[in-house]
DNA sequence: AATGAATGAGAGTTCATTCAT
DNA sequence: GATGAATGAACTCTCATTCAT
């Protein structure tokens, strides 16, 4: 419901009404409706920063990798559509909220494994050296995750045909 | 405010304490707080289309008619960026939202216009031929215009640096 | 707990937690938080009518009766600190509560029993008969009784300090 | 409201139906519950302080000054009988509340200020010497103010009659 | 003797909106 | 064009209490 309402836009009511049970009683399983907030976020970034890590950390070279992290942020579209919905929405709101810091942190080590995995491909000569790689990181994060936003399963596209599309456009550019 | 702290997160009255005015004052300029919202799309959206429709009309080639809508896009950025930011957070809630199909349409209308662009540069023989319009557009799309989420004027980049940078990755690729 | 933050402002779970057991628990022990208070109240109650109705009886002159009253009066202070807080914050709001009858009951078997000690030390020409007993005896409770609100076991006095000098004064006024 | 039923037992709402609109409408004049609970109890304290000092600085001698001080207690306690009751019952629990230091603080001045009278009767020769200056303050404190309890305007003793036993009492004492 | 999930009523507070002045 | 008082609905959260286990 955070995800398709937005967090503020979502009442403790809506929620507890969806669960069965009366809205003081969710106070029984977390403190407050941010607690709730945290629980999905913190555990959708812990595995997501896990398997990007798993991804460079087992890497061979950088285009491989760069194409890994892509393809795997297709799937975590596909399997965990309401959280990355969430995390898209939310981020920046909650950028400035106590207790949310670990969002931006989780965030921050993201930026800096994809530009490491930019620039080693810039320094192997397989990436086109005169790109700025922070700028290339963020076209390319945006292009990707934003895909949430419209993508439904069981839809025209499955990841392997995003990412497929996505990659052929990346690798080689647009013009024939 | 609308586009810092979102729409449904801003109160009447912090709109009205900006204007130095009370809350109720706010109501003999508008009728409704969706109004002050729609006045501050629609007239965003129609001026975005018709640059959008201009460079079109006056294109010669496709591949000079992408780069222009991309040029343009950024330097929206730059020119509306409170306005680009609000329509970027509120479009997907305004879906719904009796009133405001004009969002929607507008939107529609530029994915067409966009697409028309991209089958043309394909028919020449000039975009390759096996991308996905629709999905190249929305790869596009949403590398451009996110930026607005990061882009600060003043800041490291200018509308015309970050242009030259993206139409490079898009027009050869990432690889060298 | 009641004595130190007032009976409605300590909850159950305060209670439980302190306890070590869940709230729900409680609920083995006692039928209602209003019972924990009963119990606790009564059990207090009982003992200081009980010493009190045993130094008048076994009392000799209307003189040292009275000075045994508040002699008493900072003993049970001393001793039973929190019940006596307890006590002077919570009968006023008890007297309408259904069920804490039994609180205004023993008050006034006190005021009763002192004010005839006042009266008889009058008759016997003891004490100043242009008092009024009943305002002599509610200025004598409220200096002595209130001592709780302040008085702190350990610290600069002890029951017996305290009662010499209220009796110092009381006696012989604080005219030189 | 807040004198006779307590501040926490005493609902917004409470107070909104007596005063004939909606509960949400009071925070149209207060910020908060505790706001109307500040406006109350500073516009008591200052006046009380200010007739206090008052009496002080134009005083005579200290015997005069304190009976000065009993008989202006007394004359609050018909006066303003529902804040001085406020005072009493909430004084202690406020010690701790941020945003209330402003009670303590009175509180202070006003034991200072009484203590000085004590000290410069003693000084003087005219209070016993042999009497703790702070303890006798409290005990007349206590003696005095605790009347708010039970006073009841209209009834049987009006603050004149009030402070004339009390004075009785405190000047010559119990003892015949 | 204790758990833990749930209840249901009510708490303080927020806020878009109305309207007589 | 603005005020300021009021509305009414909804908000998050609290808490004494119940009860099957």
């Amino acid at each position: 419901m955070f995800a398709t309402k937005g967090f503020s836009q979502t009442t403790v009511r809506d929620i507890a009404d969806a669960a069965g049970i009366l809205s003081g009683s969710l106070y029984h399983h977390f403190r407050s409706k941010e607690a709730m907030l945290t629980e999905l976020l913190s555990g959708f970034l812990d595995g997501l920063n896990a398997r990007f890590t798993e991804i460079v950390e087992a890497g061979v070279d950088p285009q491989a990798d760069l194409d890994g992290l892509i393809t795997e942020s297709f799937r975590t579209i596909h399997n965990e559509r309401l959280a990355v919905a969430l995390y898209q929405n939310e981020a920046s709101f909650l950028a400035t909220v106590e207790g949310f810091e670990f969002v931006a942190e989780r965030s921050r080590d993201n930026e800096a494994l994809w530009i490491r995995v930019i620039e080693a491909g810039q320094a192997a000569g397989v990436f086109q050296a005169s790109l700025d790689p922070a700028l290339t990181y963020r076209f390319i994060r945006d292009g990707v995750w934003s895909t949430v936003s419209w993508y439904r399963p069981g839809g025209r596209h499955t990841p392997e045909t995003l990412a497929e599309q996505y990659l052929k456009l990346l690798h080689a550019g647009i013009l024939a």
